[in-house]
DNA sequence: TCCGAGATTCACT
DNA sequence: GTGAATCTCGGAG
């Protein structure tokens, strides 16, 4: 299969189907160290001002301007005083939808993030198993914010056929006090890359 | 194996 | 002033 960067369209369509196909598909970031690579395997996607537990449900300020640009942004936001986490911008411009990347199953230039996490190389699965450690392994701070994912710097692409449905696990998202009952994590069943993070119910399927 | 707490910054109320 | 879309470590069971 061919390698496809997702153009446009594809993160203008609704956010829980993106959230979906974005489940198999490669992110891609060039560093001057070499290029990363990482296959997404768990992600939750948040719906703007519908969505009580998404930064955007109170409207549009300075922390969260980007989710309100058009799909194919990247939102870099910094919690817990030490962490950062990525999201997808989705839909047009001015919903404040995202999709928030949990967890990647590394692929390209492993040694590196395993460097920047501070962890051994053979440790693989303890890289990227986390919104946070995703983060820190491909080193996305809030210098990334705003990145276009249409550009040259970080973007994700296709290399595999679809995923079978059956192989997409459903759950509550992790984390969030609020907007609980949504099932609206959804991560690759069975993949051992998954995050540890428990969700509020019990996974269906 | 599980659970609780600390780390540490910043946007928002 | 408060609490957060988290992670890690240490201690108890």
């Amino acid at each position: 299969m061919s390698r496809q960067q997702l153009s446009r369209s594809f993160y203008l369509q609704p956010t829980l189907d993106v959230a979906r196909r974005l489940l198999g598909m490669y992110i891609v970031r060039r560093t001057p160290q070499g290029r990363l690579a990482g296959r997404i395997v768990e992600v939750e996607a948040y719906l703007g001002e519908l969505d009580p537990a998404s930064h955007a449900y109170r409207g549009r300020t300075a922390r969260n301007d980007v989710m309100f640009r058009k799909g194919g942004h990247l939102y870099v936001y910094f919690t817990y005083g030490m962490h950062f986490c990525s999201n997808v911008v989705t839909e047009s411009k001015g919903t404040g939808h995202a999709v928030l990347l949990r967890a990647v199953e590394p692929v390209e230039g492993v040694q590196i993030l395993a460097k920047r996490r501070d962890v051994n190389p053979t440790d693989i699965e303890q890289l990227c198993n986390g919104p946070a450690k995703l983060c820190q392994a491909f080193g996305i701070t809030r210098e990334h914010n705003g990145t276009d994912l249409c550009g040259e710097t970080m973007w994700i692409e296709r290399r595999d056929p679809p995923l079978a449905e059956e192989l997409i696990g459903v759950s509550t998202r992790v984390g969030i006090s609020t907007g609980k009952e949504q099932q609206w994590r959804f991560f690759m069943k069975g993949n051992r890359f998954v995050s540890k993070g428990r969700p509020a119910m019990q996974n269906r399927h």
